[in-house]
DNA sequence: GTGATTCCATACGCTACCGTATGGATCACA
DNA sequence: TGTGATCCATACGGTAGCGTATGGAATCAC
């Protein structure tokens, strides 16, 4: 399934957990399952980790990074406003399936652990109002109120959620937001 | 946790298994975790379900009764158009915890669920759908063009599904959608 | 009330996973 | 090439859940 015979790091069964938390959930971040799936034992992953709650941590602080910092740095260097807000709609919306960890693939997981899991609930929540803030930057900086802004944030943000968890075209998706962002912005 | 001693329907481990996948996910549905929350054990479901698999496709039929017709039923009386999409609103955001079975908050765990058990999903699909519909033929009725109006519907029903998952108040929510309404109708 | 049916408790073997302990393989580096 | 550090395979005991088999309790029919 993996490289067959090469010494693993720590990141390396980060990314296999996130792989698996793709395909299976929550649920699926076993030990010995994993190592099977990255052609070892669990005889690694001892050695990387003190135990499961490590490793689930360890992969928290990694999306919690990369869900929402490197984002925001693709966009930074473009012009603040609404045309850095279509520019997040054609990203997220784009984002497919990384082979690599996931990517937003894995976020549907990490939402339903986050509900009963406080600790990754509370990660879930810091970057989601990091998003929203986000958005209603953009929403302010194209003239909007900064109450309004933030409600006009937090209703695209829904549903840029929502519409991924209908599943449909990226490009529909991205069609939909671009329809919203006209309405809001007027 | 239940009542104490008493002969339990098959119903009876339907609804336990919803408070389960609310509370745990789905990899809270395991057999002898729940008869122990029913002070019973796996031999009560054995009687009543022949295997695990039996008791999921019973609760995802249960679901699939209850997640579209009810709510629907409960709207047919109210004027078409865009008052009953507002009605719609009021009931989709206040939807609490019911204790019996979850309620809407089972639909997350569900969706969850769905994304790695394709007959999971063909029933969210499906129950998505007809929600869909039925708020596009609200459009519709507001004086939208049909295709116009599946584009609206799309939008309201994923940020309805937004808004739930980033856990506001329901009023919160609620405003936002008639606002979200509002713009639409234009 | 008694016999049949319905429903459940318990015990058993099986599997999967966790966590640890220990020795061995591999690598960095001199 | 040797030596310490790094990384991993294996074996073991413990726990939890699945599925079945079987006897017993509760309930219903009459």
């Amino acid at each position: 399934m993996d490289k067959p015979t090469q010494r693993l790091r720590r990141e390396d069964w980060i990314l296999a957990g996130f792989r698996a938390l793709t395909a299976g959930g929550v649920g699926a971040l076993r030990v010995e399952a994993v190592a099977r799936g990255l052609g070892t034992t669990k005889g690694s992953f001892y050695w990387h980790f003190s135990d499961p709650a490590d490793w689930r941590a360890a992969m928290l602080d990694y999306w919690e990074d990369m869900a929402f910092r490197r984002i925001l740095v693709a966009l930074d260097p473009l012009p603040a406003g609404l045309p850095r807000l279509r520019a997040l709609v054609k990203i997220a919306t784009g984002l497919a399936y990384d082979p690599a960890h996931g990517g937003a693939a894995a976020e549907p997981a990490l939402r339903e652990w986050a509900r009963f899991a406080p600790d990754v609930g509370a990660i879930v929540q810091r970057v989601d109002a990091g998003r929203i803030a986000f958005v209603a930057g953009c929403f302010e900086a194209g003239g909007s109120e900064a109450a309004t802004a933030a409600q006009q944030a937090r209703l695209f943000y829904a549903a840029l959620l929502g519409l991924g968890a209908l599943r449909g075209s990226p490009d529909t998706d991205a069609q939909c937001l671009m329809r919203l962002i006209d309405m809001l912005d007027k």
